[in-house]
DNA sequence: TGTACATCAGTGAACGCGCGTTCACTGATGTAC
DNA sequence: TGTACATCAGTGAACGCGCGTTCACTGATGTAC
């Protein structure tokens, strides 16, 4: 007896997919995820409700796979300025941020619902907060070595600021729609310089 | 014909109401306003969810009792250091915040969660962010005229982080219950400071 | 001080509804010969 | 180049379930006389 292997899904199912994940992106950034029904997402790209689930096996797969398309997003974005400091980095997420609304939105929405921790995407959010500490507390921690910021404050402090900042900003934009992020980001790391811009001020990194 | 006057709640029946709403707070915190059940609200206070209803008309009317609890809990915490400045008010939120953990994650849960603009804590939120930025900047505007905070930001972007760092740590202890939000709070105001520690740096308040 | 009774506190069963998912099915699409 | 047919794409109806809320009801509680 001889099988035949699976054929894959055609050009069409794949453009199909990916138009399902982007809209399903755009309706938990909206409404979160628990709120977003299968119905609602169905009829916002012109299918059934069991159509969806002909190129997704459950709702929690949509989700996983809506996680994944923001981090892609993301790290191609930061692939552009490879090897580049934190600040630009830094700099650079928020660009991105505020340039993808939408998956921005949908970041700081879903980070708040998953607190929960029964909730599907919870282990997610959990390791994506612990890995960016990581990575941000040993950052921040080199640069204040090198004298790239202000020595008179904690590094592990720094990082969690870091991070909060942008969180916060986020989601306080959604309810002021006129709040300019980026602006706020600069801000916010203008005031991490090592020499701030006082007068007769000498340079503490060689202390 | 005499009709009689209403009673009103009994003293048991005002007890019942207050622990009613303090169980809903721990819940709404943890699982967010739409994935609290009645049911499971009814089970934690020993009632049947008819019970509930006796006492408030709706899950609807409950979350406004939640949110109006927050509100009187801050507000006290706050009428304790009246007339202090900015800086100290702000670190009194910090520390009620972290005091009353729950009431905290509960209202940085229900922020993100209202975003949706049919949720029904969205005008309380829009409303609560709107009147925070008001009163948040222009305090920042005074200090800055006043030579309290560097004069090399904006008080627009200095307001909008003072917001966010609460905002966002909060969120962010949630999966870093490590994360010590007190004192990364008095890092960020630290770095605030008019005058930077500094070595040969004059007051640029005079200039 | 005693008692009738209106109101309060709470129950148990049921309601209509929207949810995620299943299942048997139909037509479209690509491929092997 | 033509065609048989396996697989893909998607439908329509139905499923069991948990949701917020309703309703008629029972016993407890406080009050007016």
């Amino acid at each position: 007896v001889t099988t035949r292997a699976a054929r894959g899904p055609y050009r069409k199912g794949q453009e199909r997919r990916r138009e399902i994940v982007a809209a399903a992106a755009e309706l938990f950034a909206e409404s979160g995820y628990a709120s977003t029904s299968m119905r609602e997402l169905a009829q916002r790209v012109g299918l059934t409700p069991a159509g969806l689930l002909h190129h997704f096996a459950s709702k929690d797969e949509l989700l996983t796979e809506v996680l994944g398309l923001r981090q892609e997003s993301l790290e191609a974005a930061l692939a552009e300025v490879p090897g580049a400091d934190m600040r630009t980095r830094a700099r650079e997420v928020a660009r991105h941020g505020a340039e993808n609304a939408g998956l921005t939105s949908l970041f700081v929405v879903l980070s708040a619902e998953a607190t929960a921790p029964d909730h599907p995407a919870h282990a997610y959010f959990a390791e994506h907060y612990r890995g960016t500490a990581e990575v941000t507390q040993s950052a921040m921690a080199a640069m204040s070595r090198d004298g790239e910021v202000r020595a008179d404050a904690s590094p592990v402090d720094l990082a969690s600021l870091a991070v909060a900042v942008l969180d916060g900003l986020q989601l306080q934009q959604r309810y002021r729609p006129d709040l300019d992020v980026e602006s706020a980001v600069a801000t916010f790391w203008r005031l991490l310089d090592a020499s701030p811009a006082v007068p007769g001020a000498v340079d503490p990194g060689s202390a």
